[in-house]
DNA sequence: GGCTTATCTACAATGAGTGTTGAAAAACAA
DNA sequence: TTGTTTTTCAACACTCATTGTAGATAAGCC
């Protein structure tokens, strides 16, 4: 994602206007590894506009996810989640104990799929969702002796 | 997953009760290859029951999952996904137009995630999402001259 | 058949996300 | 700076998948 400053000339170079609200949103996003939620999002920015609306928040995410600075992923944890990094190609390590989602930079050359048993599809993408214990629910979830 | 008449055994030495509804609900699974959604398994019983109701349906749906016969995913649909094939190792191919989904059964074992790049994670599977377009709608969107 | 316990249906509720609308603010030109 | 236009804001109502509740019903077991 760019900066605050690069995303305002973006906004308006593509006819959007730059507000308060969305510069807040900028600065809330930058530098986060949490893959936040937009509800996630919304307490963050919160703490610097308390009159900020959560369907402001949805507005400005899909209008970075439109221009490319964000992206938008599912990976079951009941909400979707925002990803700040769309510059190094990864893919995510899930918590599946306290749903925490971080980015895994690594890619997978040898993805080739078997003849055959793409049924037909014209497959463009692939996406890896690695599932696990982060090290905190490690050490909660078995505590050393 | 198992046969109907399996399922039945399975549901009683486990506690719990086999009704009409239920059976009906193993045979609309069986050797459906969909991926349904709980609706989608809905429409069909209700062809087969008139009154069978959707809560019905998801409650079934949870406890095959419980027993390990049907495993439910969600690859972004908008919707949880039940998946009757817990025999074959595989991963999802995914229409990114329909939502369509299909098993892609092949194994990668060349996923090796790169010393330091989990994070610490402890990692015990991997999911892999095929995004692209399936055959009905390759023709669909690019229709040949 | 009768008793106990799980399950069923109907209905209300949750929670993430979206549509709507009048008010407010940004961009831009004079 | 002020005026004009157009976008965005906040508040609110709404959708839709899924879950909670409760009294009625049916399965399983004697």
């Amino acid at each position: 994602m760019k900066t605050p400053e690069e995303l305002t000339e973006l906004f308006r170079a593509n006819g959007r206007k730059v507000t308060a609200q969305r510069q807040c949103i900028f600065r809330v996003l930058q530098g986060d590894v949490s893959h936040p939620s937009a509800e996630a999002v919304h307490s963050a920015a919160v703490r610097e506009m308390e009159t900020i609306s959560l369907k402001t928040v949805y507005q400005t995410l899909h209008d970075l996810s439109e221009l490319g600075e964000i992206s938008s992923l599912d990976v079951g944890t009941g909400m979707i989640r925002f990803d700040p990094n769309v510059d190094d190609p990864h893919h995510h390590l899930v918590c599946r104990h306290c749903g925490k989602v971080r980015d895994l930079v690594a890619s997978f050359p040898d993805l080739k799929i078997p003849r055959g048993a793409d049924l037909g599809f014209d497959v463009g993408s692939a996406e890896i969702v690695f599932r696990g214990l982060c090290p905190e629910c490690q050490s909660t979830l078995q505590p050393s002796p």
